[in-house]
DNA sequence: TCTGGGGTCCTAGGACCC
DNA sequence: TCTGGGGTCCTAGGACCC
């Protein structure tokens, strides 16, 4: 038996789907972020093709993108529109297995054994005709024997093409490459893998556990060694998975300097949250409440709830209980997210 | 550059108990 | 009067991802 597995990313999703209600887009630099308004606090989203040559991508400030791209096209976020889109591509992928692990709005993975011909690229074509005649989405398709490589690999099929990456080529491509060339390192954890000597996936995947494990514990040192080498489960874990969380947090146009309002705001998304966690059908045990003081320090506070509910009172409470800890400064987010039984 | 909103998983320290 | 080892829970925060 030969086991693959596919990630399927689509190519600019959101641009893509908004140049596909309006054609007349086709081409410009498009950025999706925040409410369309690029002189307000917000980040893109998602930028066409044509917006990141001109140096704008997922993450830049909106009042960055229009001063780099003063002509783009600012667009807003519209989630139901996205989820429709998501969820068609999300039906086309079920066709071809069962085995579909769904990551976020654009991407999945799906599991395949024994292709025909042993052929995996003859799938992932077949996959990418499906999704562009069910959605008219374009995706890049990475082939691997395990998650990581798939994911990967798909990077270097972008935009619209198929790559396969497996142990025989794993040190060919990324040898070389830092750390964070992996799905999973980021910035963070490789400026300190590089204090500790390694540089390169290829010191990864030779560094010494026993070393990682000190400094990055029991758990993520091992980890960390078994992804510089390309390893990971081949399981693709059959979605939706239960959710552990479920939150809502707001960035203020202008900082709050009343106290008196922050509070008002935490009552006001405790209580969404509290509907939102009864609508869920499941209990909170948990409340966390985040909040980002001005310039732009978080801190968190939490309490565990008395017994298990979707009590608006009990988890309105247990907002304030966390807010009470806070001494009053000006801010500019608050959150609340509730920890959900298991 | 002046930094969203939705999440997941892991670590570490202190409290507390046996 | 100076002190163990293990286990679990709670809390805060870090890091990462889409």
């Amino acid at each position: 038996m030969t086991r693959w597995v596919l990630h399927v990313d689509l190519d600019q999703f959101l641009a893509a789907v908004e140049v596909l209600r309006h054609p007349e887009l086709a081409g410009l630099a498009v950025v999706v972020g925040g409410d369309g308004d690029p002189t307000k606090r917000g980040v893109v989203s998602t930028a066409s093709y044509e917006a990141r040559a001109l140096g704008v991508g997922s993450g830049t400030p909106l009042r960055t993108a229009a001063k780099r791209i003063p002509d783009a096209v600012f667009l807003p976020v519209d989630r139901p529109h996205y989820e429709a889109a998501s969820a068609t591509v999300m039906a086309a992928l079920h066709e071809v297995t069962d085995e579909v692990e769904e990551l976020g709005w654009d991407e999945a993975f799906l599991g395949i054994d024994d292709p025909p011909d042993d052929d995996p690229e003859a799938v992932a074509r077949d996959v990418q005709r499906r999704v562009l005649a069910a959605s008219g989405l374009h995706c890049s398709v990475g082939i691997g024997r395990n998650r990581l490589q798939a994911k990967i690999a798909t990077d270097y099929g972008k935009p619209a093409g198929v790559f396969r990456l497996t142990a025989a080529t794993w040190f060919d491509l990324l040898g070389d490459l830092p750390p964070s060339a992996l799905w999973g390192i980021g910035g963070k954890t490789s400026t300190k893998l590089a204090e500790l000597g390694i540089a390169t996936v290829r010191d990864l995947a030779g560094a010494d556990v026993e070393a990682l494990s000190a400094r990055f514990g029991p758990t993520t040192g091992p980890w960390l060694q078994r992804i510089g080498a390309g390893r990971d489960s081949a399981a693709v874990r059959e979605s939706p998975r239960e959710r552990r969380s479920l939150g809502r947090e707001v960035t203020y146009q202008q900082d709050l300097h009343d106290w008196d309002d922050v509070r008002a705001q935490v009552v006001e998304l405790a209580t969404r949250v509290a509907g939102e966690v009864a609508e869920s059908g499941r209990d909170a045990v948990r409340v966390v409440l985040k909040v980002r003081f001005v310039p732009f320090t978080t801190r968190t506070s939490s309490r565990v709830l008395p017994e298990p509910t979707t009590s608006a009172t009990a988890i309105e409470q247990a907002a304030l209980e966390a807010f009470a800890r806070f001494e009053p400064r000006a801010v500019r987010l608050v959150g609340v997210r509730a920890e959900l039984s298991r």
